[in-house]
DNA sequence: CTGGGGTTAATCAAGTTTGACTAATTGACT
DNA sequence: AGTCAATTAGTCAAACTTGATTAACCCCAG
């Protein structure tokens, strides 16, 4: 059920998904985009693993790196990544994936929702009411598995540990359930639907939500 | 407000409570520990890096090895581990700022909930209403900020992103709050209040919980 | 016309995480 | 006596992440 092998973080579907929007894209703008939507609050998308992630990618051939492009507003040359065919497959698995999966790290849904309007509204209706489906199914063998025969007194405070992830999984799925009731109430513009959400800064547009002071007290 | 400087996962914490409890332990052994109390399906107590961070932190001072010990119970020699003074007062700092610090990782404060029981009652009390309190501060700072001047809307389904930041803010609230009044109301027995519950499986006990075919779904 | 500060863009070393692998010993079954 | 599986214990290369640093270029005050 696993969709993607090695680690799943959110990283790479945040770099397709920006690679994909621009048509062609440097470093930089990725991760202006990123910073865009707060990415850099609640994933990993830093600086070095987004470049990280685009290196790796091309050379998967997820991506077609074409080499060094003077910069025309300062700064070093730099290297613009097409989107493959590929990586257009990769993008839309990772994305279905990550929008279908309880896996209980936040950001892999974030950076999910960030791009689900990519997909048709009627395939992210079905996608979300599978997630529900695994999330119900994910606590079932949860409480099952980590029950004692003689009654969960005997974990003690250790019970608090499945009580917690239960309780993460519970109020998940009441989410997710209100968002498929968004979406269905005709929320959002999705594929195929007429003018597109624009989520990407053009060339030269400033960044309202521009980095540097942290904002957020310290979460991450 | 961040307590430990470095990346917070909860491999650290895990370990040194698990040598902690153990008095005196090799790295198999608290593998063991850590896959009783289910950890390797809630965090990244995965063999690599709970040895990576056995030398690491032997490295540092806050475990102590005694080089190695010829096995009674078969396999290869090992080095066993105590914990040292600064490897205590470590512990106590990264316990004390996981239940604090609201950082969404529910691996860290899973972890933080089974060494909980290592402070007082009292103390715990106090640290998780600082947890709500960073938790509804943390709220108004995203919710300020991440508000356009023209309305929500203008955010599109980008909102649905703060919008499950959010939910999962208020939602882990609520539970700190339900865990709050379980504690006072006398639940688990804590530092100083007598027999200690016991977390760790004696030399020779078999575990219950063993590892092997995943049970829970795909979560990780 | 110069040199410090800011912006643009990317790199790097150090540390961490991962999944797969190695290796030693026991015990059970031939 | 031999060997095969399971258990015990740990290692390793490859990938990933992080925070700091580098490097090119622009602007403009002095």
């Amino acid at each position: 059920m696993r969709f993607y092998a090695g680690p799943m973080s959110a990283i790479r579907l945040l770099v397709l998904g920006a690679v994909r929007q621009h048509g062609r894209a440097h470093g930089y703008q990725v991760r202006n985009d990123l910073e865009y939507w707060g990415a850099h609050e609640w994933s990993n998308a830093k600086p070095g693993s987004i470049y990280h992630a685009l290196k790796q990618m091309a050379k998967q051939g997820l991506l077609h790196a074409h080499e060094i492009a003077p910069s025309t507003a300062g700064g070093p040359p730099r290297t613009e990544y097409e989107i493959t065919e590929k990586g257009t497959e990769e993008f839309l698995t990772l994305l279905r994936g990550s929008l279908t999966a309880y896996d209980q790290r936040p950001d892999v849904l974030s950076a999910a929702l960030g791009f689900m309007v990519d997909l048709d509204r009627e395939e992210v209706l079905e996608l979300l009411e599978e997630r529900v489906l695994a999330i119900e199914e994910w606590r079932k063998a949860v409480t099952e598995y980590y029950t004692p025969e003689d009654g969960p007194e005997q974990l003690g405070h250790i019970g608090e540990i499945m009580n917690f992830w239960v309780h993460s999984a519970d109020t998940g799925a009441e989410w997710t359930r209100g968002l498929i009731e968004r979406i269905r109430g005709g929320a959002y513009t999705f594929a195929g639907e007429g003018e597109p959400f624009v989520g990407v800064l053009a060339e030269g547009q400033e960044n309202p939500y521009a980095t540097g002071e942290r904002h957020a007290g310290d979460a991450r």
